[in-house]
DNA sequence: GCGACAG
DNA sequence: ATCTTGTCGC
């Protein structure tokens, strides 16, 4: 891996592996903070979606007051989808369009919630622990699926949740039920962040569906569909 | 060697 | 993520 890569990890020009990626990923995972219980006033939800033919990303994020949830600011931003999707290595295919997003945002949220697990990863170091860091903001991801570790089924009920456990039986995230009957969430630690303050957030965010509210409305708005004015 | 595998 | 109609439920 080039040591221009570690030292200088904000570039997402890099022209990475997969191999030196993971590599990298080692490196970076030993940087993140896993607890924090940062005061919340405003709460961002950032998503990617990649444009049809045009080989670009389009990341939005949306800041939204708390805990009453109303949108206060919205940006998108584009940027080349430079790395292709390999499970494990997400953040080199979004985190270019999400930092292009952020460059643009005036009100620094105090915690993000991201489409991707944290340190529920097979290095401990998934998109909201990358984006956390780079950004350094706090951070939790908030998966729809499960990409490293094991967990029982949690109660059918809002708010029951089972711990996400790694091979070694650490604790590496929780599998939520967001709301009643629907498939769970699996929440992370992304950076500066305890588990159980994640896993509260995320509830917090969880007004009427299974999505928390920033989530749902970075993902339209990442799929063009206006919100709010970016301006 | 055989599955599993965020978006 | 994306390909895709009707259908079940609040």
């Amino acid at each position: 891996m080039s040591g221009d890569a570690v030292r200088n990890p904000g570039c997402h020009s890099w022209n990475l592996t997969p191999k030196e990626a993971a590599a990298l990923q080692s490196v970076l995972a030993k940087k993140v903070v896993t607890e924090g219980k940062p005061g919340i006033k405003l709460v961002a939800g950032v998503d990617v979606h990649p444009a049809k033919e045009t080989g670009m990303m389009q990341a939005a994020i949306c800041v939204l007051s708390y805990p009453a949830l109303e949108l206060v600011e919205q940006k998108t931003a584009l940027a080349e989808a430079s790395f292709p999707y390999v499970p494990g290595l997400l953040s080199f295919r979004e985190g270019p369009a999400v930092l292009a997003a952020f460059k643009r945002l005036k009100r620094q949220p105090d915690i993000i919630l991201f489409d991707g697990h944290g340190i529920a990863h097979p290095r401990r170091f998934g998109l909201a622990s990358h984006m956390g860091l780079l950004l350094d903001i706090p951070a939790i991801g908030c998966a729809k699926s499960r990409l490293y570790g094991s967990c029982g089924e949690p109660g059918l009920h809002k708010g029951n949740w089972s711990y996400l456990l790694d091979g070694r039986g650490d604790i590496i995230g929780g599998c939520l039920r967001t709301r009643d009957n629907v498939k769970p969430l699996y929440v992370s630690v992304g950076y500066k962040v305890n588990l159980d303050f994640a896993l509260n957030a995320v509830l917090a965010c969880c007004v009427k569906h299974r999505q928390p509210e920033p989530l749902r409305l970075a993902h339209r708005a990442a799929k063009g569909k206006t919100v709010l004015n970016d301006r």
